[in-house]
DNA sequence: AGGGTCGTGTGAACGATGTCAACATCGATG
DNA sequence: CATCGATGTTGACATCGTTCACACGACCCT
């Protein structure tokens, strides 16, 4: 946007992704091209290979980790606001379900941004990392009884499987034009079905 | 593949769409290219426009068409392979189970076909609907009385979220290097979930 | 049989994309 | 102050989706 003054930009890979970010917040991954935004910044589109030596799929990985990271965020913000009780074991729980509800509630706020973490990940990172997330929720049920030690095994992917599952048919899939409120009583519906089931 | 020696090609829209399922097959929708698959065929990349008036985005429609038909008829084979015994109860169960066991097997050895059957999905199809068949399952297990009637709604889209979530996991995702046996496992997990949170 | 029509395929062109190699410029370091 | 490495530019290439004017030919109607 802002037009450049110095021959060199500054801090032009910040920019890109940050531009990316913008790009797939609206439009999705097909918004996100080197070239425009490259345009975009008033540089030239080979510039950007200094910054993302294999080209797009590095940006689109670098959008992608912001997009996870947003969401890892999400998810801590809501399990925080869960205000406790005296029953350990309703806590645990209803954080647990405040951590799928967050899931689902980010990624209708933002489906390009969902769509790039999706697509373009490779592997967890430390501070976006919306699965470990889950997994420490998980750890909480155990310890506070609500789920049996044997049963912890593969629990954190089942139950990440249906949250994800249900964001991307409710954004990108068949679920896609579902109106709000029969929209909410399947993300209540799913996660009873999780909470029931794990 | 096969050159041409008349003018006309005979059945060029079919063969397109064969030619984009094959090359969705091994590629994803990314090998899906007009101008590439027209090329294949000995016919120039205009040609196809006469019979895909939108261009690409109609082309991978059909071809979704034809995996989501597949998919369904996988459905529908397990199902129908699931050996009856004495108890409706259980034999609803378990042809639930082979359903989505059949998705995720499924997937597994389509990814590609079942990645452009989700990005290009212009609503169900009698022919091709996956989803359907997964309600009549649901519908059995109501009539079976393993699910109350009362919780029959949204029955259907928790349990697909789940089984679509693990698939997309599993081939697209961040499971997508699980070996085999954690695989299996995982699915079992899934499916154990649904059976008993449903 | 002859002639017209409409479905089908061709050729060339346009703009946009990702990518690369050769060159230009700046800023920091000796 | 000179040099060098990091950063940005220019220009080019192949490929992509798409469109338009044109060419072919199978079929129908008289």
């Amino acid at each position: 946007m802002a037009a450049r003054t110095t021959y060199h930009h500054g801090d032009l890979k910040a920019a890109l992704v940050d531009a990316g970010v913008a790009a797939a917040s609206e439009g999705g991954e097909a918004a996100v091209g080197l070239n425009r935004l490259a345009a975009g910044l008033g540089v030239s589109a080979s510039a950007a290979y200094r910054h993302f030596p294999e080209g797009l799929e590095d940006l689109l990985v670098a959008v992608g980790n912001v997009a996870r990271r947003r969401l890892a965020e999400r998810l801590a913000l809501r399990i925080s606001e869960v205000a406790p009780s005296q029953d350990a074991a309703t806590d645990a729980r209803r954080r647990f379900r405040a951590s799928g509800r967050a899931y689902v509630e980010y990624v209708l706020e933002e489906p390009g941004l969902f769509q790039v973490a999706n697509r373009h990940d490779r592997g967890r990172l430390p501070d976006a990392d919306p699965f470990g997330v889950l997994e420490s929720c998980i750890a909480d049920l155990v310890s506070a009884g609500v789920l049996d030690e044997a049963r912890r095994p593969d629990a954190a992917t089942a139950a990440w499987a249906a949250v994800h599952g249900l964001a991307v048919l409710l954004t990108e899939g068949p679920l896609r034009r579902l109106p709000p409120d029969r929209r909410d009583r399947a993300v209540e519906r799913t996660l009873d079905m999780v909470e029931a089931g794990l």
